[in-house]
DNA sequence: CACAAAAATGACAGCGCTGTCAATTTATTT
DNA sequence: AAATAAATTGACAGCGCTGTCATTTTTGTG
């Protein structure tokens, strides 16, 4: 039996002399409070050391300060990104971050969500909108915003903000076609698990088609996505098919391999193979070569979502649900295509 | 008013007709429920789609399954791969981790300390032996597992776990000058905050010099430590002080765009400029030279932080103070030094 | 200065659950 | 079958706080 000794309203509302709903009145900052009341009360508390017990405030007002947030993977940059953007704006509230990971699978995601869920947190923030039935179900029936984040192809439960990766793999077919490629190749990772990359290349591959030169390659690897692995990859699918002539990457560390491997190769970029990544990672910027890649607003996604949560709870409302926010993609050509 | 319509034990005893207390019992799965009343409570709790609410359990309980983890900082992989060693031991538990990011900044360590510690944490994780007094009082007087990561060079408040930064130091200087460099210099970021980093430093510095080749020149750069800013950090130096045979970078990071600036500048590595990292991020992996660096277990050092958690928490006295775990160094030679 | 209105404070119940211990039922023993 | 032990179930209080509404005090007005 763990023991917490720690002081209560009580103890406080005894030494400063008054009741003990004037001290929560206090710690809470509510109004109507005269300022001889205040410094009695914050004096006792300072001497008391006291801190409020949020566990039994949130039981008592049924709200709680705590924001879910369930990511996928925290195996590149995206999703501590994302993270850090939605820490950035909630570390001036007090609102605190309980954090899942689901490692691209419905089924944890839907056992993190269940957990979760049980804290009564005041909102919750996951990525995507591919989720199990019965999660799509208990996100419903939730009665605090849902925000979907990273994606803005699809229908959201309550509120979504992201990208349009239909939109990202248009930009690059036409760019690379523009720029005359006609044998493309795709890379992937994570066995193409979340559903936005999949979009994303099959809008791809549709343009491409359209435009006349349909992909030569298609390449999807089931390992986390990485450097090496983005290496290994383009290794392969060049000495499988050694005419290609332009490779899209699912994401940034993938290219920035392939970019390795042509470099101790020799081929020529891009007079022998044009490479394009996906995201905009910081790890790009550092290579010797600019990157062609599309940016993905990920830091940008994190505070949109978390000021767009503190928003809905400032408002009477807040179960009324929200809308779908697409925030803007940029194309970035650089000397690699 | 967010309404919580949310079943409570309460409707599920009435659905069952049994009392609410046996259908706490079942819930926890505690002992001595006969197969009848498991199975009459299991299909009412299934039918309301009951879910416990966690914070009254907690408050009646005076324990909570939440385990408070505060890291320095999310923009490069070393948070988020101890964050997800955390979580690959927690998820199959009923420990949720909070989270907080202090950015480096013992004010805002203070704060969010203070404000995770008010949802009454099973425990709290924290990086480095750092902390302002105030913090370390808090930590002290609290009453569950305190678990300091990351370092191991320091007395740690309960318990600590992580690596050897002066070790890493020495072994690295060590390293250089056996390998015959004799001008060596050093390249930080972050401003040095993370004390370990000094640590680490000086004593490379102070082998360094018992070995009769003092420290040619450092550099701390307060920016993020980022491949970019390795790379631009690295040209200064050079630019500085050409004469300059080998550099020893605070992150792998670093040393990675050192490594890019020197392919593009057409320095030979090692012959003109040798390079050694510190962390071995996976991120090195993939460059087409092996970096010579210093693996830090950083996933290990989350789930063996993760798993003492759950030991200590699994034991009738889990206030006994822990001990100091340091954890192996792997100073990885490639072809760089 | 009397009186209404506003501000400040307090009493009380209860949020949804669990710890404790008592009461009941079932199993075991002689 | 009676007596005892063990397993199962329940009653009750209370975790530490806040919502609601009642009461007291202060302020403002004519």
């Amino acid at each position: 039996m763990r023991s917490f000794a720690r002081p209560t309203l009580k103890d406080v509302a005894e030494l400063s002399g008054v009741s003990e709903i004037s001290v929560s009145r206090v710690m809470r900052n509510a109004p109507n409070i005269s300022s001889k009341m205040r410094k009695k009360v914050e004096e006792a508390a300072a001497q008391l050391n006291y801190t409020p017990n949020r566990l039994a405030g949130a039981l008592a007002s049924k709200t709680t300060d705590l924001l879910a947030v369930i990511v996928p993977s925290m195996s590149n940059s995206v999703f501590p990104e994302v993270l850090d953007g939605i820490d950035s704006v909630l570390n001036s509230t007090r609102y605190r971050t309980v954090l899942g990971i689901s490692h691209y699978d419905e089924h944890r995601e839907e056992e993190i969500i269940r957990d979760l869920l049980s804290w009564n947190p005041s909102g919750i923030i996951v990525a995507g909108f591919e989720h199990s039935n019965v999660s799509r179900q208990i996100l419903s029936d939730f009665a605090n915003p849902v925000i979907e984040i990273m994606d803005a192809d699809g229908t959201p439960i309550d509120t979504s903000i992201g990208v349009s990766h239909e939109k990202a793999g248009i930009l690059m077919a036409e760019h690379l076609v523009q720029m005359g490629y006609h044998k493309i190749g795709y890379i992937g990772a994570w066995g193409e698990r979340p559903s936005r990359s999949v979009k994303r290349r099959e809008a791809f591959e549709k343009r491409l088609s359209e435009l006349g030169f349909p992909l030569s390659a298609r390449q999807i690897e089931s390992a986390d996505s990485a450097v090496l692995l983005g290496k290994d990859a383009c290794a392969t699918m060049l000495a499988q098919q050694p005419d290609i002539d332009a490779i899209f990457f699912a994401n940034d560390d993938l290219v920035v391999g392939a970019y390795i491997h042509c470099m101790q190769e020799g081929i020529s970029i891009p007079d022998q193979l044009a490479l394009a990544g996906f995201n905009g990672l910081p790890l790009i910027d550092a290579m010797p070569m600019e990157i062609t890649t599309i940016k993905t607003p990920r830091f940008e996604m994190g505070t949109a979502a978390a000021e767009l949560f503190l928003e809905r709870m400032s408002l009477d409302q807040p179960t009324t649900k929200g809308d779908k926010v697409s925030m803007p993609l940029d194309l970035k050509i650089g000397q690699t295509t």
